[in-house]
RNA sequence: GGGCUUGUAGAUCAGCGGUAGAUCACUCCCUUGGCAUGGGAGAGGCCCCGGGUUCAAAUCCCGGCAAGUCCA
């Protein structure tokens, strides 16, 4: 039925007894040696038939059945690797995490630029998959973290070898089925009862047949079969709709869930069982669930009973709920009640694990990247453990999960875990104060919290609707929660419309032809100059691109500025102002043509490049203090060079104290002393990365079958940079500041060499300026310039209280206002030219002793102040805006004080002179 | 990488163009044998920073800094 139905006619089933069949029930074409079978064995066409009934010879723990499959794999010819971390952005950047074994091999080694580290070989990944968390601990199966087993083979074709990174055929089809079939047997499993059906592949632009492989209703193993490419004139049209063709490379992807397998080897009622049973246990009694033997019986029922449904997600559990309940007899409140603190146990325990991997491989917490899943889970986790009443600190809980892993970092893991438990505890607490503050606010309106807050509380400030359900009711507030709430949530997100970023022009392929051009800067990086041949020149809008055969001319790339410098022939000579790596061409923009074919001299600038490579250095060395000083997570998140200063971006989870800043320069700058020599060293990828890890790739990853490391002391990185001979040609770095450019990332701000002596000299010039303002020595500015702010201040207030009393003064004095009875209260209208402060005091003065003040100042343009007291029906406001209006501007404000002014000053008399008039007219209105 | 929210007294926050406020904490006085407490008085603010709009900005607009949060 499938386009590939004759890449499923193996040899191996053929002289192994199997028929082909298609499933009665869902249609499915599958291979079995059971001729009298009519189903495919998954699923909702049969049922889980292990549980309390093992399908192995023997009970395995999940190490234990690691071991076995790594050794089987081992004892035919495959050689085990090491597991890659499950934060897959180290060695890839379209994706968060690793979610299957192949992505360790993506995209280089699978797409044949790159020799995979054995081939064949076998591993167990382990794997992060964020989808089916909502999943966890209600199905029975899903988990969050697990380890994928896998043995793979990279085959390329023949007739193609030449332009990949492997040859020949390893293995294929038959022997990855053989191997499948031979594990299981040796293990006891009763092969009758496998399936293998056919359900070709479809993934990420590549796809391939593929069979799972079920056994006694459980899925143990998918076997993947990559061999096409997306081709828009492909043959083969696929299940997602695209067509496909064959690729050069075919490769052997399997799949073997290591707790499925040890599940099916124990027949627990849950997968969760099998793999972490002390945890579970230990969860169970410190929540203090307790349950009577009839209870534990339901339990297990349950369990068989969802197992053998077609449970997929949450939804169906809930539906599923009330038919278990029926079958088993009993209310569905009661099964609710009797499971659903069991499986928040269950999802803890895996979240537990799930954070013990993120944690172990240094993610650090935080709201961008691999860091905010971190974070995500953790506050889940946190969520679960306090409603279904475990008290263990979270640190403890992980670290049980990280023990057992084998993580060493275990102490980092638990401060982690500490500090952001702390965290998620100020949120809650601010959270809750701002739920309870609007509760009262709509409960005393009577009316419910609308949708838009809860959204607001979520998106904003990390508050969960149920929350706010919660700490509302007990404010007497109604809340509703609607069903598609995070649906809300994402709607306020889409609105501002993904714009698509425009592709950076492609460079033209033009220099394609040309021969790589030999990279001269790499062998001595103290010489400059050079002798080369004019390959290519073309000319451009501004100035000309010029290829030489080899050039020392360093390319802009890795943070590291392009090198200028001249070329040289007997016609003349040619400023280089920019240079760049356009594949293996390095392209010299110029300002004048040096003439094709000529032979010319090349003469980098010297004072430009020995500024860079200091500064490169330098980044690598101020890297390596960090990760001393903060810990090893630290990790670089970016980094950019001058001739004046640098900056290193590094992966942190706060602030850095100004303390650490100067233990980070003094670490570096002991390096610097130490004078140690800055090495060089090409070396296979694939070594490279088992003898220093991932953690080379700090400036990003390169392409090639070699990567190019840099040793400065203990710092080893992949880099491609200029670098000094040895440490003490930085000779020093200054630190000169540090910001947080995100959560999570913290910029580290450096100069090093003469910059770093200039940066010096200008902080320096900075201090003894203030120095001389103040007419002190530089080592009394700090104390001088408290001094100063406090008195500073003390004057204000000094003038605050003496305006006061002048105010007082002024209104009790008569002084020489003008003084008219209005409706039998008193006004008194002066001008007195002080600031608004004054005024104000004044009339508060005025009104104090019972009458009405209409002052006017020309301090600053034309100011008024009108203030009533309490008994005098008179609009102050009224009174303002007229006079205001006379001179160019307004006014306003309550009717018993009112203030306004306008610009023109010049105005300021006559209007005062009208203030009589004007006084009657708005009495009278 | 993008969205949203918040920066006001030591702490928690109100005020949202028109004289900077509340509660707790703090200081002093009174009540008491002492404590819990009660009564009274007081001190404490570059309203995050820098621009702009306005007669007038803590308040509105723009930029920066700091913090929080949701998403990819």
């Amino acid at each position: 039925m499938s386009e590939l139905e004759e890449e499923y006619q193996l040899e191996y089933f053929h002289e192994n007894g199997f028929s082909r069949k298609e499933c009665v029930e869902c249609g499915g074409a599958f291979w079995t040696r059971d001729e009298s079978r009519e189903t495919c064995g998954e699923p909702p066409c049969d049922t889980y038939e292990f549980i309390d009934n093992p399908g192995f010879d023997e009970e395995y723990t999940v190490s234990e059945m690691r071991e076995e499959f790594l050794s089987f794999f081992e004892a035919h010819d495959h050689e085990r690797i090491d597991p890659y971390p499950v934060a897959a952005n180290r060695w890839r950047d379209d994706v968060l995490l690793t979610q299957a074994s192949i992505y360790d091999f993506q995209p280089l080694v699978t797409s044949g630029q790159t020799p995979p580290p054995a081939n064949p070989l076998t591993i167990s990944q382990p794997c992060i998959r964020m989808q089916d968390i909502d999943n966890v601990g209600k199905t029975g199966r899903h988990t969050m973290a697990f380890e994928m087993m896998a043995h793979h083979a990279f085959n390329v074709r023949e007739d193609a070898e030449a332009e990949y990174a492997y040859e020949g055929e390893v293995y294929w089809k038959e022997e990855t089925v053989a191997y499948c079939e031979q594990l299981l047997e040796e293990m006891g499993a009763n092969l009758e009862e496998v399936t293998y059906i056919e359900d070709p592949w479809v993934g990420g632009g590549n796809a391939g047949p593929a069979i799972e492989v079920i056994y006694r209703g459980l899925e143990l193993a998918t076997l993947v079969f990559m061999s096409m490419e997306q081709d828009p004139d492909g043959e083969y049209l696929l299940k997602d709709g695209n067509r496909y063709s064959k690729m050069d490379t075919y490769i052997v992807d399997t799949g073997y869930g290591l707790e499925r397998w040890a599940w099916v080897s124990q027949g627990t009622p849950t997968v969760y069982e099998s793999i972490y049973p002390e945890m579970i246990a230990f969860l169970k009694e410190n929540a203090g669930l307790d349950y009577t033997e009839d209870e534990e019986e339901i339990i297990n029922n349950a369990a068989r009973l969802s197992g053998n449904l077609d449970i997929d997600d949450v939804d169906d559990v809930e539906a599923a709920r009330g038919d278990i309940a029926a079958e088993l007899g009993i209310e569905v409140e009661r099964l609710r009640e009797l499971l659903e603190p069991l499986e928040a146990i269950y999802a803890i325990a895996d979240h537990c694990r799930t954070l013990a991997y993120m944690l172990g491989d240094e993610i650090v917490p935080s709201n961008v990247g691999t860091g905010y899943l971190a974070r995500m889970v953790l506050r889940r986790t946190k969520r679960l453990t306090d409603t279904v009443g475990v008290d263990a600190p979270l640190d403890e809980l992980v670290d049980m999960q990280a023990e057992r892993l084998g993580y060493t970092n275990r102490d980092t893991i638990r401060d982690v875990v500490r500090t952001e438990v702390e965290r998620y505890r100020e949120t809650l607490e601010r959270g809750s104060r701002r739920v309870e503050q609007l509760a009262e606010e709509y409960a005393q309106q009577g009316e419910p919290i609308p949708t838009d807050e809860l959204v607001e509380l979520y998106d904003s400030h990390g508050i969960q609707p149920d929350m706010v359900e919660e700490i509302a009711t007990q404010q007497g507030a109604d809340v509703v929660i609607p069903d598609d709430f995070y649906s809300l949530v994402a709607q306020r997100h889409s609105d501002a419309s993904d714009e698509e970023t425009a592709e950076s022009a492609t460079v033209p392929d033009e220099f394609e032809k040309l021969p790589e051009t030999e990279k001269l800067y790499y062998d001595d990086p103290s010489r400059l100059e050079f002798e080369a041949m004019v390959l290519d020149v073309r000319e451009r809008a501004e100035g000309y691109d010029v290829v030489l055969d080899q050039t020392m001319f360093y390319p802009e790339g890795g943070g590291q500025p392009a090198d200028n410098g001249t070329i040289s022939t007997d016609e003349g000579t040619v400023v280089v102002t920019d240079v760049q790596l356009v594949g293996d061409v390095i392209v010299h923009r110029t300002d004048d043509n040096p003439g094709k074919g000529e032979f010319a001299r090349g003469q980098v600038d010297i004072s430009r490049r020995h500024r860079h490579m200091r500064h490169h250095t330098a980044t690598h060395l101020v890297g390596y203090a960090a990760r001393q000083v903060l810990g090893d997570h630290i990790r670089q998140a970016g980094a950019q060079k001058s001739e004046t200063s640098a900056r290193l971006d590094v992966k942190h989870y706060e602030s850095i104290s100004h303390e650490q800043l100067q233990h980070i320069e003094l670490v570096a700058n002991d390096v610097v002393m130490e004078n140690v020599p800055v090495e060089q060293e090409w070396l296979d990828r694939n070594d490279a990365e088992a003898r220093y890890g991932f953690d080379i790739y700090q400036g990003g990853i390169p392409e090639g079958e070699q990567v190019r490391l840099i040793h400065a002391q203990d710092d080893t990185q992949a880099c491609g940079g200029t670098h000094v001979l040895r440490t003490g040609d930085v000779g020093a770095i200054k630190l000169l500041g540090t910001e947080r450019i995100q959560d999570g990332v913290v910029r580290l701000t450096f100069a090093a060499g003469d910059a770093a002596i200039r940066a010096t000299q200008h902080t320096d010039a900075l201090l003894s300026e203030t120095a001389e303002t103040f007419d002190v020595s530089p080592e009394e500015v700090p104390e001088t310039a408290t001094r100063f702010f406090e008195e500073w201040k003390d004057r204000g207030k000094r003038i605050e209280a003496l305006k006061e009393e002048l105010a007082a003064v002024r209104a009790s004095g008569g002084g020489d206002g003008e003084e008219i009875d209005v409706d039998g209260t008193t006004a008194v209208i002066q001008r007195l030219d002080g600031d608004m402060d004054e005024l104000r005091a004044t009339a508060n003065a005025l009104v104090e002793e019972g009458n009405v003040a209409v002052l006017g100042s020309g301090a600053d343009g034309a100011q008024f102040v009108v203030a009533v007291p309490e008994k005098t029906a008179l609009d102050a406001g009224a009174v303002v805006g007229e006079l205001a209006s006379r001179v160019g501007g307004g006014g306003g404000g309550p009717p018993d004080f009112a203030q306004g002014g306008g610009p023109d000053a010049d105005a300021l008399e006559a209007a005062l002179d009208d203030v009589p008039d004007i006084l009657r007219r708005v009495l009278d209105a």
